[in-house]
RNA sequence: UGGGCCGUCGACAAGCGGUAAGUCACAUGGUUUUGGUCCAUGCAUUCAGGGGUUCGAAUCCUCUCGGCCCAACCA
């Protein structure tokens, strides 16, 4: 992240320039991604993520990491470890400081007692049907609690017999005092605790009151000493509210600032979809690579680099907007590009016999490791008579603007041959079976001593020496641009796409990438970038396609 | 509908009263032993729309239109 390009001035950057003129906290900046542990991480959050992170980062600052687990009932453990992989994988680094809403529960509730005791907060004993509909709605104000009146002696009574465990869920809550006429619904008497008997991942049985929301965020910032709490858009109208809490209790207030969330087109990124396509099989998984969750990604192929650069690409601003998905295709190129290690590797092969090559003659020729990293060196790869192309790269009845082989063309063998197809053999369905062709001894290593031209350059592998795998392709998980705007009575469920996952079992490889481990990421030539896939052994490899190259062929047939 | 926020190229997004950056996408041409990369060129006489202020407006004022968020004991 180091040697990132200079990040883009956004709005947040310039508020906090002018903070800094003004001396405001002492010309510190202090931020913070605050996860609720309830779900895994995706491409959104990396956004929330590394905009707080890198501002933190680009000012000298300081970037925390807190568990907002304020709610026992929808939190987990297994969440907070996935969370913490993710993110240390995206690169965001907050150092050791790591720490969880629930270490402030003590001091959250020493001071509700001291909000109850200058008279901004009661326990109210409504039900929860009771104080939806006393709330009032949006165009008309709600009405004062009954119990809005009571002492503070009462309150602060009640108040520790609720924390002491005696009365059951839902039975009283605490509200703070301030204008149930207000026009913004935050401040109609929030809640700011209510009764769980239900035990914390952390602390256990100790807690059976927890606080919500509007009253935990703000002091967790307070106390970490945030001097920016950058956040989504949504959480606009309670920053009013956010700012009551604090000010109330006079302690430092950090400035909330909102920004646009992530959304990317051809997929899902709410909670609840994803969860969907998870526990319904949809997909594999919360890793399954057609998924835009950290892991998914990560197991596509895709690196941290990638997606930080993905991220600045995207900017910060106040709209809401749909990022297209090329752009994120385009980030993980642009990096693949400049260090994966290219491969020769044939997908859907097709035999090709050069006829006039000496039967038993293997000959080693050298290949270019990158092109775009002289320093990678170039590698061996053995030639022989018997030999695989792409399918694809074979047409019987060629359209004019098919470069590649055909009956009588010439075409050039990367770093091989100039190779001529004579003749076409096939099987008793009359599907194609295998090419008989010549290759001319002059053009060793791809070269064209007389200066002839050939239109394209396939790639190859020998078929002895060749080793066989299985390769996944992905595409587009939706069929639509946006789920969140569907035809009537349709659910993204019906925009899934059949061919998300494409499965081939016969591919081959170039023998050496049978000891790729897990994560390692070439270009396989001409097709596309791939990464070894966790479940990938010696014996049966596994590669994902993490992107296909720019491909203006494909394009062409499209038109 | 009360309140809050937002509307600049197909998608993002700079711009902060001095005459529309950049990226992706797209198109065309060049280079090329990847139909990749790279290079070059093109792609908003106009900033949701109207009116006003000004020598000058995407930027200021005003009205209109459109979108999003808020009525969980979720975050």
């Amino acid at each position: 992240m180091e040697n990132s390009e200079k990040s883009r001035s956004n709005f947040i950057r310039d508020i906090i320039d002018k903070d800094l003129l003004e001396g405001k906290n002492n010309g510190k900046v202090h931020t913070r991604f605050p996860p609720e542990p309830n779900g895994h991480l995706h491409i959104g959050h990396a956004k929330a993520i590394l905009v707080n992170y890198t501002i933190a980062k680009d000012y000298n600052g300081k970037f925390n990491l807190r568990f907002d687990d304020t709610n026992p009932v929808k939190e987990d453990e297994e969440y907070v470890n996935a969370i913490i992989n993710d993110i240390k994988w995206l690169g965001a680094d907050w150092e050791e400081r790591l720490f969880y809403a629930s270490d402030y529960f003590e001091q959250m509730y020493e001071y509700a007692i001291q909000l109850i005791k200058i008279g901004k907060a009661f326990i109210d004993s409504q039900s929860a049907e009771e104080i939806r509909a006393n709330r009032g709605t949006i165009t008309s104000p709600g009405i004062d609690s009954p119990f809005r009146n009571r002492s503070i002696e009462e309150n602060l009574n009640l108040f520790e017999s609720m924390k002491n465990g005696e009365f059951e869920d839902g039975s009283h809550v605490l509200r703070a005092k301030i204008d149930m006429t207000s026009p913004n619904m935050l401040m109609r008497d929030p809640l700011m605790y209510r009764i769980r008997h239900t035990s914390h991942h952390r602390t256990g049985d100790k807690w059976c009151i927890y606080p919500i929301y509007d009253w935990a965020h703000g002091l967790e910032d307070s106390i970490e000493g945030i001097t920016h709490s950058l956040c989504s858009l949504e959480f606009q109208a309670h920053r009013p509210l956010y700012d009551w809490f604090l000010i109330q209790l006079g302690i430092h207030k950090p400035q909330q600032i909102e920004f646009a969330r992530l959304n990317l087109n051809y997929t899902v990124m709410s909670k609840r979809k994803l969860l969907e396509l998870v526990e319904e099989n949809y997909v594999n998984g919360w890793d399954d690579p057609r998924l835009p969750t950290l892991s998914g990604l990560r197991r596509r192929g895709f690196t941290p680099e990638a997606i930080q650069n993905f991220i600045e690409k995207v900017g910060v601003a106040k709209a809401h907007s749909i990022i297209d998905y090329a752009l994120l295709e385009h980030s993980i190129r642009e990096v693949l590009n400049k260090t994966a290690p290219r491969v020769m590797s044939v997908l859907n092969p097709l035999k090709v016999v050069i006829t006039n090559y000496p039967d038993d003659q293997v000959e080693e020729l050298d290949a270019v490791n990158n092109p775009e990293d002289p320093s990678a060196g170039t590698r061996k790869v053995p030639f022989s008579k018997e030999l695989y192309i792409e399918r694809e790269d074979f047409m019987e009845d060629p359209p004019k603007k098919f470069f590649r082989l055909g009956p009588g063309r010439e075409v050039r063998f990367r770093y091989a041959y100039f190779i001529t197809c004579n003749e076409v053999i096939k099987d008793s369905n009359g599907e194609v079976k295998e090419l008989h062709c010549t290759y001319d001894p002059a053009s060793k290593g791809g070269k064209s001593p007389d200066g002839r031209k050939v239109k394209a350059t396939l790639h190859w592998l020998s078929a002895e020496h060749a080793i066989d795998a299985e390769v996944r392709l992905y595409d587009r998980l939706i069929t639509v641009p946006d789920t969140n705007n569907l035809e009537e009575g349709k659910t993204f469920k019906d925009y899934i796409n059949p061919d998300s996952l494409t499965i081939l079992h016969n591919c081959k490889l170039e023998a050496h990438l049978a000891k790729a481990e897990a994560g390692f990421r070439c270009q396989f030539e001409r097709l596309g970038y791939f990464c070894v896939d966790p479940d990938s052994t010696p014996q049966k490899p596994v590669f994902n396609r993490t992107v296909t190259l720019r491909d203006t062929w494909a394009r062409m047939q499209k038109k």
